[in-house]
RNA sequence: GGCCAGGUAGCUCAGUUGGUAGAGCAGCGGACUGAAAAUCCGCGUGUCGGCGGUUCGAUUCCGUCCCUGGCCA
């Protein structure tokens, strides 16, 4: 049975994905599938712009609180479940639809990374004990002799070269060849990006959040998860961590959110310029009169031909 | 009105004993194969407040005017 291409809606932060998915799931049998890597975490709703109870009630979700905050989960782990959403949503006769901003995820879902051989929780931990303990430079030191290749990226990436290197006695880039993973699907994008008023989008939307109650979130989570915990990464909640602890101003903690915000949603764009295939991706902005047509006819494209 | 301190990048500032200037933040471009709202790499975008003077050459020295802040009236 051939597969189904895979529909992804995806866009820089604030882009109205989400609003836009609800839409397109009124018209068509839907499951929409969070490819968001913050919404996963249980509790951190607010600052995530996570759907509300209502919306949630409304369609099926999957990808919506799957962990918890001390959990760090992974694109290969999203893009396993993902899979599996995707199957039973069409089992269950609904399209799935990826919508989201994580551009990793949905490259883990889409072309899948290489097949990782077992690694020993143990011996994991105790090497990225000691590596924890290395400036950045060491780490690129150390990557330049095991597997140059990656030497250039950043730190995170620098630490998963060198354990891998190191645990499984062969170098990522070897990896890639001698294990490919499994082969690429077929799937098409509709990229939403209102162009230059995406910053004034982001900034009323740090200010909604703000008065829909992120400070009162944060203070509950600041006594149930520890600070370290992965789910606090989230562009603002630091921000308003702080100001909820009193250590900055309103002022500052909103000047702050909107700005990592920002930086996100360009860091977004460069990912979705260069690195989906053109011939994939059908770009929209979502304050033209016709968006919703537009992405309706979009998500229906092909759809008589699918079994 | 007088005195003092300032006026240099979008912002906060540094600097030039006279040879047209550089940091942080912001911004822009890029990377990305199991932390990805993460993690990194690259790029200075400028009538040096205006006008005049001295000088081969002034953002720098001199004069003057304007603006901002403070103090005194």
């Amino acid at each position: 049975m051939a597969e189904d291409e895979l529909r992804v809606v995806t866009g820089p932060t604030a882009s109205g994905k989400s609003a836009l998915a609800l839409v397109l799931a009124e018209r068509f049998p839907t499951t929409i599938v969070s490819a968001d890597s913050r919404q996963i975490y249980r509790g951190f709703d607010i600052g995530t712009a996570k759907p509300s109870r209502a919306e949630l009630a409304a369609v099926p979700h999957r990808g919506i609180d799957v962990v918890d905050p001390t959990q760090r989960y992974s694109a290969a782990s999203w893009a396993a479940a993902a899979e599996e959403w995707a199957r039973e949503s069409r089992a269950a006769g609904r399209t799935p639809l990826v919508v989201g901003g994580t551009g990793f995820y949905i490259r883990a879902l889409v072309a899948p990374l290489f097949a990782e051989p077992p690694l020993d929780p143990g011996s994991r931990a105790a090497l990225g004990g000691r590596l924890a303990e290395l400036d950045t430079g060491e780490l690129r030191r150390w990557t330049r002799a095991l597997d140059p290749a990656r030497a250039h990226l950043g730190r995170a990436q620098l630490l998963r070269a060198i354990e891998v290197a190191l645990l499984t006695g062969v170098p990522i880039s070897e990896w890639h060849r001698r294990a490919p993973g499994a082969p690429r699907r077929g799937a098409r994008y509709l990229v939403l990006d209102p162009g230059a008023a995406l910053a004034g989008r982001i900034e009323a939307r740090v200010l909604e959040m703000l008065s829909g109650g992120w400070e009162a979130e944060v203070a509950s989570l600041l006594a149930e998860v520890p600070s370290a915990a992965p789910a606090w990464n989230a562009s603002g909640y630091r921000a308003v961590r702080d100001l909820v602890e009193g250590r900055t101003s309103r002022e500052r903690a909103i000047e702050r959110t909107v700005i990592d915000t920002r930086q996100y949603a360009k860091r977004q764009r460069t990912w979705i310029r260069n690195q989906l295939r053109n011939e994939d991706v059908t770009f929209l902005d979502p304050l033209s009169p016709d968006a919703l047509d537009a992405a309706s006819a979009w998500f229906a494209r092909n759809d008589e031909g699918n079994r």
